[in-house]
RNA sequence: GGAGAGAUGGCCGAGCGGCUUAAGGCGCACGCUUGGAAAGCGUGUGUACGUUAAUAGCGUACCGAGGGUUCGAAUCCCUCUCUCUCCGCCA
């Protein structure tokens, strides 16, 4: 959501965040019926204070015992009109929330201009990019082989998009999630937090799923939404809420499972576990002082790559451009994680900066001397787990297909080093 | 799923059509008092929008949320949400 008094104090700057955007100008007309609203809100409140007056008038005098059918009638007609001014007043009210809910964050000074991915920046990279002395096999060839990951019951019992992981794989899947939930809680100060996976409207609205992108989740008949990330519940949490100075930062983190209709990709990543309806990921989330957002947003992707660092895995950290950046974000990295069997850096964790955009939306403030301020939200993932499996999968294979399991998971795979044929 | 009770300011709690500008208490802040503290006394104590240079004043709205009745609603009516008690079912 967007601050109408900052339009209104300077439209040109609204339409310039806009036109990194690649949108049309909205400022003018906007501080148009900015003006219409005021003055009705105006009308309204003046007609309102008559009617106070009024009905104050009335009860004296019937105390008194006087006759009050000429000042009722007054009343009536003061009923009517406030009425008309009230419906007017919401109307071109509900007429601007429509336009401004649909706009974009706007974007930090730093983000590049662009256009798509192909204009990101890479910040840097760390580890380096495996050889192998024979062909890289796919996560999925190398699953399938080892006979631990079946696409075909799944695909029988649910559909397209859809895993199941079994044995030392299945396994793989939890210790990762594990490990990555140990080093949050344990090093970087994060809350571990189970969360609900259906939510309502206003929390997918609040964290700006709602409503340009409905299509994106699933809805239940009992009109809740199957969470599309951990962000939502986690972030929404504070919706509503005037938090002291004291309780901030706040860092929680959950381990969830996470549902995507992937509407409109379809022939994307169709083949593999690359992209499910249904997927594990690692959250972090921090509800921060403005001020702070920024520093925040570092420490964030930096705990995101600890787990990469840890576990072995080739990664670089890209700045996303203007065109790239997603609809919430007002600055975003993305980290991607070296594929060799694709021969691809692929996303596992995207850590944005939403600023004030989400805690507008969900009228999440703090207290600030005498008066309150919307605090600046942040999200990342710390990491999706199903890819990160992939990756390790991918880049931990031998040529006789078995798999090398990272020093910093055996602990939590009972000792074992290698995964082998079942 | 069935039956019942409830939701009021940071917290407790009264109010159940107009004398509410939401009583009273607790907490908190500031001041007085004191050698110092406690106690005591006094004053203040929410959010949003509008107006404004202003986080000063003034105005409007807000008693779980949304509708309705009325000249006038915390108070009456309807719908919904949540909490609690009991019953049923159940991991």
């Amino acid at each position: 959501m967007h601050d109408l008094k900052a339009l209104r104090a300077d439209p040109a700057a609204f339409d310039a965040a806009l036109a990194r955007r690649h949108l049309p100008a909205v400022a003018e007309s906007l501080v148009k019926e900015d003006e219409q609203r005021r003055a009705a809100l105006a009308e309204l409140q003046e007609a309102q204070g008559q009617r106070k007056g009024l009905a104050k008038e009335i009860g004296q005098a019937k105390r008194k015992g006087e006759d009050t059918t000429e000042i009722e009638a007054r009343g009536a007609a003061l009923r009517d009109q406030i009425a008309t001014l009230e419906a007017r007043a919401n109307e071109i009210q509900k007429r601007i929330d429509d336009v401004l809910q649909r706009l974009p964050n706007q974007l930090d000074a730093s983000v590049p201009d662009g256009k798509d991915e192909n204009d990101n920046v890479v910040v840097h990279q760390r580890g380096e990019v495996p050889s192998f002395s024979f062909e890289a096999k796919q996560h999925f060839e190398l699953g399938e082989a080892l006979g631990l990951m079946d696409f075909a019951s799944a695909g029988k019992i649910a559909g397209s998009r859809f895993v199941m992981l079994r044995g030392v794989l299945a396994r793989l899947e939890r210790a990762l999630g594990q490990f990555m939930l140990d080093t949050h809680t344990g090093e970087f100060g994060y809350e571990e937090v189970t969360v609900p996976l259906l939510v309502n409207d206003a929390a997918m609205y609040g964290t700006d799923k709602l409503p340009k992108f409905a299509e994106d989740s699933f809805h239940t008949d009992d009109d809740r939404w199957l969470i599309p990330t951990g962000e939502v519940p986690l972030t929404a949490s504070v919706m509503g809420d005037i938090l002291s100075a004291e309780s901030l930062p706040r860092r929680m983190t959950t381990l969830s499972t996470c549902f995507r209709s992937e509407a409109g990709s379809a022939g994307r990543d169709v083949r593999g576990m690359l992209r499910q309806h249904q997927f594990t990921k690692c959250e972090l989330v921090s509800v921060v002082a403005p001020e702070e957002s920024e520093a925040e947003h570092e420490r964030m992707t930096r705990a995101a790559e600890t787990v990469l660092e840890r576990l072995g895995l080739p990664f670089r950290r890209v700045l996303l451009c203007a065109g790239d950046t997603g609809f919430g974000a007002a600055k975003t990295y993305d980290l991607e994680a070296w594929l060799p069997g694709q021969q691809a850096w692929r996303e596992v964790s995207s850590c944005s900066n939403t600023k004030d955009f989400q805690a507008r939306r969900m009228n999440a403030r703090m207290r600030k001397e005498k008066t309150t301020v919307f605090v600046h939200t942040l999200n990342g993932s710390g990491l999706a787990v199903g890819r990160v499996m992939i990756a390790l999968m991918e880049v931990y294979q031998q040529e006789d297909g078995s798999i090398i399991v990272p020093e910093a998971l055996r602990p939590y795979m009972g000792g074992l080093e290698v995964i082998r044929p079942a």
